[in-house]
DNA sequence: AGCTACTCCTGGTAGC
DNA sequence: TGCTACCAGGAGTAGC
């Protein structure tokens, strides 16, 4: 699943190999894929200059323009599985190749998507397409303080008020259930209840967790993902609840619990995590 | 407001 | 070995 760290570093790796240039064709062999009209996704993407590659949540945001004055931009998703990578012209496309950007270089830009939820649209204005979403957990104003009083203003369970992009943008189910861990707060916790202490926990965790992913590109959780470059992240290693249900806590050697929040597999340690906050001495 | 269920998809795998 | 059934899940949507 990529969240953050994983989208953070696919634009970083395409980066250098997009921005500048122009896309000359567009081949879609999924239509759904570009949001269900091939045609008007290559309307608005043949012809137009990358001008720049951002990241905002898990969105790769490809701004475009014509004769020098913004014309739209590219979204990414990649959900579950897509990845995009840069190909020479002549390369074979994969049998899950879903959307294929011809650029002026003679190389070619791939989305591959096996599961087919990932998408690559065309839009008019990205600032609205992604108006919606909540702050970025590595940028202000997102801080212990803040997230103490947004938590507090919500009567969600963490976890899932944690996955709602439209409250914080980027997180998905490991990275919640990783820093759930590490600032010891259960995943069934209700927000209204966290104290300042807590969010100010929760707070770093997400950051450093983040942080700590990013400089290790990512995670590869299962035989899909890589990085454009073809590698895995190294984060995987790191995991301390995620997918280690059954196995002992590296914290406190109690096992690993999996439970399901909202359809959602959710691992936690039932002793470093307790439902109820624990009594602070003195 | 917040919850659950459902949809979209297919490779991997558990169970037989 | 080969088959089937089920599982994973981000985001959007519907219904309570």
């Amino acid at each position: 699943m990529p969240e953050l760290p994983e989208v953070e570093t696919v634009a970083r790796l395409l980066r250098p190999r997009v921005v500048g240039r122009t896309i000359v064709g567009a081949d879609v062999r999924w239509a759904r894929s570009v949001g269900g009209r091939a045609r008007s996704f290559a309307q608005g993407a043949v012809g137009a200059r990358i001008a720049g590659l951002a990241r905002r949540a898990k969105y790769l945001r490809f701004d475009l323009m014509r004769a020098g004055a913004p014309a739209g931009a590219l979204l990414g998703h990649l959900r579950m599985t897509g990845r995009f990578h840069v190909e020479a012209q002549e390369a074979d496309v994969g049998p899950h190749v879903r959307v294929l950007l011809s650029l002026d270089d003679g190389t070619t830009l791939h989305f591959d998507d096996v599961r087919k939820f990932g998408r690559l649209v065309f839009v008019e204005d990205a600032e609205a397409a992604l108006a919606d979403l909540g702050p970025e957990p590595l940028e202000t104003p997102f801080d212990g303080a803040w997230l103490h009083a947004a938590l507090t203003s919500r009567r969600r369970r963490l976890k899932p008020l944690l996955l709602d992009q439209a409250f914080v943008a980027g997180l998905g189910n490991i990275y919640v259930d990783e820093a759930l861990h590490r600032a010891g707060l259960h995943p069934l916790r209700p927000s209204h209840r966290v104290r300042p202490e807590e969010a100010l926990r929760l707070a770093t965790a997400v950051r450093d967790i983040l942080a700590r992913a990013i400089a290790r590109e990512g995670s590869s959780f299962d035989t899909f993902y890589r990085t454009p470059e073809g590698r895995p992240g190294g984060f995987q290693d790191e995991f301390q609840v995620y997918d280690r249900a059954g196995s002992p806590c590296r914290t406190c050697r109690a096992p690993i619990v999996r439970i399901v929040v909202g359809q959602r597999g959710t691992h936690l340690c039932p002793a470093c995590q307790p439902r109820r906050p624990q009594r602070v001495s003195r």
